[in-house]
DNA sequence: TCAAGATTGACAGTATGCTGATAATCAGTG
DNA sequence: CACTGATTATCAGCATACTGTCAATCTTGA
C-alpha cells in the first residue's frame, strides 16, 4: 500500500476532480456550457463592471496568463465585452453582455446544486465543518500560489476599479 | 460581494492550486523537479510492479487518457520503462529504473514537507478534522468522476497485475 | 520633464485533465 | 474456428494552469 491515498494534495487533486465533473453534469443538464472557471469569471465581471483582467484574476485567484484564454472564451461566446480602456490603454475593461446575465440568472440554481452533490457524502455539519477548515486553509496559504486571491478591501473606486491591498 | 468565494467548488480549486505550488516548491528546493502528478505514478508503478497503464490509473484516480502523457514524461527522465506485456500485447507493462528508486528514495521527505506546509494554517487536530472530511468526501463522491479511484480489493495477481472491483 | 521602474496584456512552451474516436488485441460464445 | 463484444492504448481537440519573456504603457521621482 501506499501512503498516497491519505496525502492531503492528492485528495484535494481528487476532490477537485470530482467537483469539475459534478459542476459539467449539473450544468449540462440544465442546458448551459460553461466551465467552473468561466462562470467565476462571469459573475465576478457582472460583480464589478468595467474591471480590467489583472483585477479580475485577482478577485478570483486566477493567474493572469491563465484569464486572458477564459476572457477569449466568455467574449466568443458573446457573454462578455472587452474594450481598451479610455483611461489606462494597456488596460482592457470587461462587461457582461444581455446574454451573459440572462445565462447568469438561469444558471445559477445548477451550480448550486453542484455544490450541494460534490458534497453530498458528508452530513450537514460535517460539510459547515469541511468548508470551515477548507476556507481556512486555504486563506491561510493564500500567498504561497502564483494566483493569490485579491479581495478588494477598499471599495471599489469611482470608476469601478478594484485596488488590491 | 459574489458568494463564490464560498463554493467548495471555487475554495477546493484554490487549494489546489496552492497544494501543486507548494509541492512544486518544496521539491525544487530538494534539488528534483517531478510534479505532483508524475510522483504518484512513479510510486505507484514502484508498489506494483509491471503494472499496465489502465490499472495504474484506476489506483491513482487518474484519466487513462491523462496518464500516457504522465508516462511518456516518466520514461523520458529515465524512472520508468515502457515495455508491451508477454501476456497482453496491448497492454504497456511498466516498471522503475534505478534512478527512478533513488528518487523516490530521496525525494520523500520534500513531499511530506509539502503536506505539512499546505496545512500550515490548520493546527493539527483540525488539519487530522479536515483530511478525514476530505476522505470522506472524496470516497462518497468518487464514481462522479471519469477517473475514479479503482483499489484492488484483490491483492495482486501472480503476475502482479492488479485487478480492479 | 525625463528617465527608471512598475504594470497590463500577450505569447511560447510545458503539464495536467477532459471528450470522443480509432486501431489492435483479447476473451467468450456458438 | 469465426464472430462479437470488451479492453488497452493512442490520437485529435479543447480548457485550465504554470514559467518566463516581451512590448506597450503608466507612474514616480530626480
Amino acid at each position: 500500500m501506499t501512503q498516497i491515498d491519505d496525502m492531503p494534495g492528492h485528495l484535494v487533486r481528487r476532490f477537485q476532480q470530482i467537483a469539475v465533473a459534478v459542476f459539467h453534469a449539473e450544468v449540462a443538464d440544465a442546458g448551459f456550457d460553461l466551465t467552473p472557471v468561466q462562470y467565476a469569471a462571469l459573475v465576478s465581471v457582472n460583480a464589478h463592471p468595467d474591471i480590467d483582467q489583472v483585477t479580475l484574476a485577482g478577485l478570483i485567484a486566477y493567474d493572469r496568463t491563465t484569464i486572458a484564454g477564459v476572457v477569449d472564451r466568455l467574449v466568443q461566446k458573446g457573454f462578455l465585452t472587452r474594450e481598451v480602456s479610455d483611461r489606462d490603454r494597456r488596460a482592457r475593461v470587461l462587461r457582461v453582455t444581455d446574454a451573459g446575465l440572462e445565462t447568469i440568472g438561469n444558471i445559477t440554481p445548477a451550480v448550486e446544486e453542484a455544490q450541494k452533490v460534490m458534497l453530498g457524502g458528508l452530513t450537514d455539519e460535517e460539510a459547515r465543518a469541511f468548508l470551515r477548515l477548507l476556507r481556512k486553509a486555504t486563506d491561510a496559504a493564500n500567498d504561497l500560489s502564483r494566483a493569490p486571491l485579491r479581495t478588494s478591501s477598499t471599495d471599489a473606486t469611482a470608476d469601478g476599479r478594484i485596488r488590491a491591498k
